[in-house]
DNA sequence: TATTGTTATACTCTATAACTATA
DNA sequence: TATAGTTATAGAGTATAACAATA
């Protein structure tokens, strides 16, 4: 009979994971790495980010920079080669606002046709993710992590 | 009295979400920026993923880089330059396998210290990340999220 | 032939600091 | 003085392709 081993498991068999399993962050890690492979493998032309900047703008027309850039959680530098990308691609409009330093950001008719036809690949993609959760399920998980670091 | 406003809310209001929040891989994304900083701020020396692999290494001891790699679901060539940096800091060791294709993977005394001295914090971290939460929450946080995407 | 570790390279996402134009 | 947008720059973290050593 073959005594335990002290160290690695053999070949095939899985890693001991320690305490990493009971840490939210390595969890979370390991969840939003897999979804988003997924989001990258079935959405065509837009990232996360992305969809997530264009579905503001088009949820708060004529929203600055500035806001948009704190809505999404990244730093006002970083918006601005995004939105030039998306700009460039004719998906999204910059028009000088009254106070003259802002810009006001709206979609453009292709943005618009963009968003639109990618909503039904979300939806798909958040079925898979969510495919072994029951809908109660996955309702109390988006609460869960709404409340994380209040 | 007001009208209601077709456009972005004024410069104080919140942005209007659209259908954001009902996206599981949305909030999993703004959770887990929220958890890195409070984890780059409380945890000197050591980023999430380090600490990942310290404790695989430590609950390992032995393991190649190729396994390694798999159980942190990154590709091999990127855990080579992790492992660079570790063994500079004299934090781990590499040992030549039997298969003299592998390397063994083993925690020096400095960086299994560095791991228990890490450890309290890390701790400390998690009741912030989860202060919101109560403990049967917290599990069933756990349990949800390794339930995703099967 | 297949696998392990390695290198060279490049891409994405991000932030900081300093600039300009406006307020 | 303060804010909005911008630029230059840098730093994480990651992957792909090709290679030598070994199985």
């Amino acid at each position: 009979m073959p005594r335990k081993s002290v160290s690695a498991p053999a070949g095939d068999a899985p890693l001991r994971q320690g305490l990493l399993p009971g840490l939210l962050g390595y969890r979370l890690r390991l969840a939003q790495q897999a979804i988003f492979r997924d989001f990258a493998d079935s959405i065509p032309d837009l990232s996360p980010g992305r969809v997530g900047v264009l579905v503001l703008i088009e949820s708060n027309p004529g929203v600055t920079q500035s806001r948009l850039a704190r809505a999404v959680g990244i730093d006002r530098s970083t918006l601005v080669g995004l939105l030039h990308e998306l700009e460039a691609r004719n998906l999204v409009q910059r028009r000088r606002g009254t106070d003259r330093r802002t810009n006001g950001l709206w979609l453009t008719a292709k943005g618009a046709a963009l968003l639109a036809r990618t909503l039904p690949l979300i939806a798909r993609h958040e079925e898979r993710v969510a495919a072994g959760l029951s809908a109660s399920e996955r309702s109390r998980l988006l609460a869960l992590l709404g409340r994380l670091l209040g």
